[in-house]
DNA sequence: TACACGTGGAT
DNA sequence: TATCCAAGTGT
């Protein structure tokens, strides 16, 4: 045994994995210098953004944020359709919605800056226990106990925890508690995500540039990728639909604002009917929102939500009409702004492929 | 507790 | 092509 063998053995989990993220940090625009501490508001945006969505995702809109608002009282002061038009195409809207009540609610109630307690944080709408637990760690130095998808990951290949998630979740939790040092608590937060998003990864993690290969239990085992345990997912079930893609004589195209809440709330879109299983196309025209010579194009669009996968056909139509109740016509050069999501981004790639 | 809630990249 | 999944929250 070398003396380099004996001084790992003595350093705890923690130590390892701080020094392994002093040497092999990734370099994020929401993350300050090392000994620097960051501002509240930047890492509260980068979280918000991070929930369920990959870091290369976030970056470009991370930037837009905080060019238009540097600030989390400017941001409280924008304009609700401001704010969804920048957060169009991220996903998961309600959060954008959250996100400016947020906003709204540190500038009126805490006088523009954040709590600093995991209870003060997460009161305000939008933050859940993960993102309450690494705000206090990474911006306020805090010790809290972060658990997100990567430290499940880590953490039950480290103990070859084999229940199944989320029933796991308790044993998860704690078991990051016994690991998470009473210094750097920020730091070995990020140090777990970065772990699980570069080395311990979902399939074939490189075990043998791993900080922790020593005291992993999956690695001993020869079967980290067996970790986390997760019970079988439910089939993704289709629905089908139709859209109305309506041009008027200026070029103009009618749009609508969904509802506030529920799917893609608040976002734009092209009229359309009900998304439905048992969708039958001869009965689509009933839902055209004006009467007009609407023709069928050909194909379709297709789009993948998380829990179901949809299908649509487009009519294009061009008439001279007044906009139908709760709809309005938008200028072609303007329609790029809206805040449209993805899948009525698509429809009108769609309906353009097949103007001249 | 279980499900709703987006998107795009990797395999 | 199909499936997985990425720094979760709200209901």
């Amino acid at each position: 045994m070398t003396p380099r063998r004996g001084i790992d053995r003595a350093m705890t989990a923690a130590a390892k994995l701080l020094n392994w993220y002093d040497r092999h940090r990734r370099h994020l625009p929401w993350r300050a210098a090392p000994g620097v501490r960051p501002d509240p508001y930047a890492v509260w945006l980068s979280e918000i953004m991070l929930q369920q969505t990959t870091v290369q995702a976030v970056k470009p809109f991370y930037e837009k944020f905080l060019r238009i608002w540097p600030r989390v009282d400017m941001l409280a002061a924008a304009e609700s359709d401001d704010v969804m038009r920048a957060w169009a195409g991220l996903g998961y809207y309600s959060r954008a919605r959250n996100l400016h009540a947020c906003a709204k609610a540190v500038a009126q109630d805490h006088g523009g800056r954040f709590p600093d307690t995991e209870e003060g944080l997460r009161a305000l709408p939008g933050i859940g226990p993960y993102t309450a637990a690494a705000i206090t760690a990474i911006a306020f130095g805090k010790r809290a106990i972060v658990v997100d998808g990567n430290v499940e990951r880590v953490v039950t290949r480290l103990f070859t925890i084999e229940e199944p998630m989320p029933r796991a979740k308790p044993l998860v939790r704690e078991k990051t508690d016994g690991l998470t040092p009473q210094k750097r608590a920020g730091d070995f937060a990020q140090a777990m995500m970065d772990l699980g998003a570069t080395l311990c990864t979902p399939r074939r993690p490189a075990c043998s540039l791993c900080p922790l290969n020593e005291e992993c239990q999956a690695r001993a085992e020869g079967r980290p990728e067996e970790f986390p345990v997760k019970a079988p997912k439910a089939e993704r079930p289709s629905r089908m639909g139709a859209a109305f893609f309506l041009r008027r004589k200026d070029g103009a195209v009618l749009v609508r604002t969904r509802p506030p809440k529920g799917l893609l709330g608040g976002m734009t879109e092209i009229p359309g009917t009900e998304w439905s299983k048992d969708f039958k196309l001869a009965d689509a025209l009933q839902s055209a929102p004006v009467e007009a010579k609407w023709k069928k194009l050909p194909g379709h669009v297709e789009h993948v939500f998380t829990h179901f996968a949809l299908r649509l056909t487009i009519f294009v139509a061009s008439t001279q009409v007044k906009a139908p109740k709760g709809a309005r016509f938008v200028k072609d050069a303007l329609l790029d702004d809206e805040a449209l999501p993805s899948v009525m981004r698509k429809v009108i790639e769609h309906a353009r492929s097949f103007e001249k």
